[in-house]
DNA sequence: TGACATTTGTTCTTATATCGCACAAAATGA
DNA sequence: TCATTTTGTGCGATATAAGAACAAATGTCA
């Protein structure tokens, strides 16, 4: 690609809307423009286009995103057949197992929900499409991890920030490789309340009929219920079953 | 704002992006040209753009969003208070009345889903937040509808592509017009087999501590279930309890 | 309260990047 | 093969980015 091929405006544009977050529902221009790093004058053109756009508000102080962002995302989901394709079997296996049944992939250091069938929320975290976990301590995020080169997935835990959700949270990267390998060679992933006390859950990867690796699966339980030791025993064959039957439908 | 504070390259570059969708998971450069009236050229640098910045994929011939475009609906989804705000009384509103409840707001003359509880799934149709549907036929459109002063209403319909989605669809603008008073009236809205066969629904809007509407709340059942009759009967006070629970949360 | 300091928003200017056209090259397909 | 369509590139005209300067708002302290 050239150098002239580049839009930077667009590029601005874009890291200027991810600038709004958790913490950042309303932004000033100087606020976009520190979190951004760029000039102030033009995060204040990035923000009156998105908002002459009617992808912004502006009260004359702050803006804020509107719902239309959400086209964007939605551009995603409705495009691309995965989530289409693996929502039937979630509900199913959700129904089966009486438990959260979802599929992610891989964003750089986080995974990514692409679908997902809930029972009763239980949980403190709210999860649907679109939604982020830092990939290391989440059961899909270590299939995935452990779908890649060993040096690939040493590479990305180095640039994740390793922090400890609970106790229970593994954070040293040597730690994590030996873990990561482990599943490798076992082919699924328990996760032990390391995300948040009360949370197990256990994951699969979802491989396309060529054997590559095009997502994970996974089922969340709340801890009173079910034993650190029955994740396997209960959750793993009926995982495996949904994996073998989605094989030949993830072209 | 002035002319020059508008940036030309955001606006195509986002044009681009909302060009994938149902019939488009992968796009030519030729394709997204004509899709959004770009020259040739340009919609070429803005795909590049896209694939460089990582939010598109390009094998050679075709462009496609990866996951990462879902981060810009998520900055808006965990920047806004309202989601997170309801999500809890969605939950325990679904539980309570064994149905999928779901909360939308306004764009143009579709609804957004911003929040759902959803039950299994035994539609057609698979709702998550982001979601669109044409307001005109949605139990939540005709309620947000309704807030709207008639002359606007009347406005979003001319804009709107009234088709049948089912035999039973009210695609009349006057007829529609008429329904709309009507809910306006009695506070609520019953949508039944418009948008889809086997699937009715009943929504109610939801207020803030200063009297406006920002937002829509609904309940959805599968018709084999519950008849057109009951819709009023079983759900209208349980909705009504929960909008009047919100009303001092959404500031 | 009023004067000063600081922060934030807006405007201006110019070097630079982008746009869209026209043309060339490559791919597609009859 | 030749016609047709699609993709890539060079170029002049035009739009945009950056930073500094200016204006307005906000905060601070005597």
């Amino acid at each position: 690609m050239r150098e002239t091929d580049f839009i930077g405006g667009l590029a601005k544009g874009l890291k200027v809307i991810e600038a709004f977050g958790e913490t950042q529902p309303r932004l000033t221009i100087t606020e976009a423009s520190k979190l951004t790093g760029l000039d102030r004058a033009t995060a204040r053109r990035c923000l009156l286009t998105l908002a002459e756009l009617g992808f912004a508000h502006y009260d004359g102080k702050f803006f804020s995103l509107t719902p239309r962002i959400l086209r964007l995302g939605h551009a995603y989901l409705s495009a691309t057949p995965l989530p289409h394709v693996v929502q039937p079997f979630l509900d199913r296996l959700s129904e089966e197992v009486g438990q959260s049944a979802s599929v992610s992939v891989l964003d750089g250091t986080e995974v990514v929900y692409v679908a997902r069938a809930s029972q009763r929320r239980v949980m403190s975290i709210n999860l649907s499409p679109g939604s982020r976990l830092p990939a290391y301590c989440a059961s899909m995020g270590r299939v995935l991890l452990a779908q890649l080169p060993e040096e690939e997935a040493r590479a990305l835990l180095n640039q994740s920030t390793l922090r400890s959700f609970t106790p229970k949270t593994k954070t040293g990267v040597e730690e994590l490789v030996e873990e990561v390998r482990k599943i490798r060679a076992q082919g699924f992933a328990v996760i032990d309340e390391e995300l948040e006390l009360g949370l197990r859950s256990i994951a699969v990867p979802l491989t396309d009929a060529r054997g590559r690796t095009v997502a994970a699966l996974n089922i969340g339980a709340p801890a009173a219920r079910v034993a650190a030791k029955e994740m396997e025993a209960q959750f793993l064959a009926p995982l495996r079953t949904v994996a073998q039957q989605l094989r030949p439908l993830l072209g």
